[in-house]
DNA sequence: CTCTGGATTGAC
DNA sequence: TCAATCCAGAGG
């Protein structure tokens, strides 16, 4: 995570720069990881945070120290993870969207049946596996337990594009900025980034 | 206390 | 188009 220097990086390039970087989870189940491809900036004075009306129970781990994760339940089933990113104090925060996945393929897949109420295992196709911020959290095991975690000398860890394997840095030519998605407000703000050259999009 | 709605997903 | 399913945050 050494390439990651959070508090004098403002969150709107951390959510760029850690478009490549790799996020990996080892559990007792094995290990997962996959390259980061979709991301969200959230920021201070921004209607969309969750920290914008100050700190509370649920994001209190959004003012703590950068690099570290943010991670809340929402619509009572799915889990978000974000990255900590500025300062302690001011609360901001990158939304992790998408994945490519690496390691654990099969665990992935494992995972995402088992979380499902039907009983007929589906066939996921590994584009479709983390494409989308919910579905990333159910394949790589994250949840709550994990809100305040550092991401660095852990079980969960943060690898930076450079120190990453197989990261080509061409691919950020096909870098795209949109708006947020699933947000009523501060809609209109261009926080989303993504990799268009992906074929693991949450949404295009 | 009660009530509302959400940084989603997948089935209908 | 809509239900699933929980809990933070707001209001009384």
């Amino acid at each position: 995570m050494s390439e990651f220097n959070w508090p004098n990086m403002p969150t709107k390039r951390a959510a760029r720069m850690l478009l490549g970087a790799v996020l990996r989870h080892e559990t007792p189940e094995g290990i997962c990881s996959g390259r980061i491809v979709e991301t969200e900036a959230y920021l201070r004075n921004d209607p969309a945070c969750h920290a914008s009306r100050g700190k509370t129970a649920r994001n209190a781990s959004m003012f703590g120290p950068p690099g570290h994760a943010y991670v809340y339940l929402i619509y009572g089933m799915h889990h978000c993870f974000n990255v900590v990113t500025a300062p302690t104090g001011i609360g901001e925060a990158v939304l992790i969207r998408a994945l490519e996945p690496l390691e654990g393929i099969d665990l992935m897949r494992k995972r995402r049946n088992s979380w499902r109420r039907q009983s007929a295992t589906k066939h996921w196709r590994e584009q479709e596996l983390c494409s989308g911020p919910g579905k990333l959290c159910i394949a790589m095991g994250l949840d709550k337990s994990l809100d305040g975690f550092s991401l660095a000398n852990s079980s969960l860890q943060l690898l930076p594009p450079k120190e990453a394997p197989g990261w080509n840095p061409r691919r950020l030519r096909s870098l795209v900025t949109t708006t947020r998605i699933g947000i009523r407000e501060a809609a209109d703000w261009p926080l989303r980034f993504y990799l268009g050259d992906s074929d693991c999009i949450s949404v295009r």
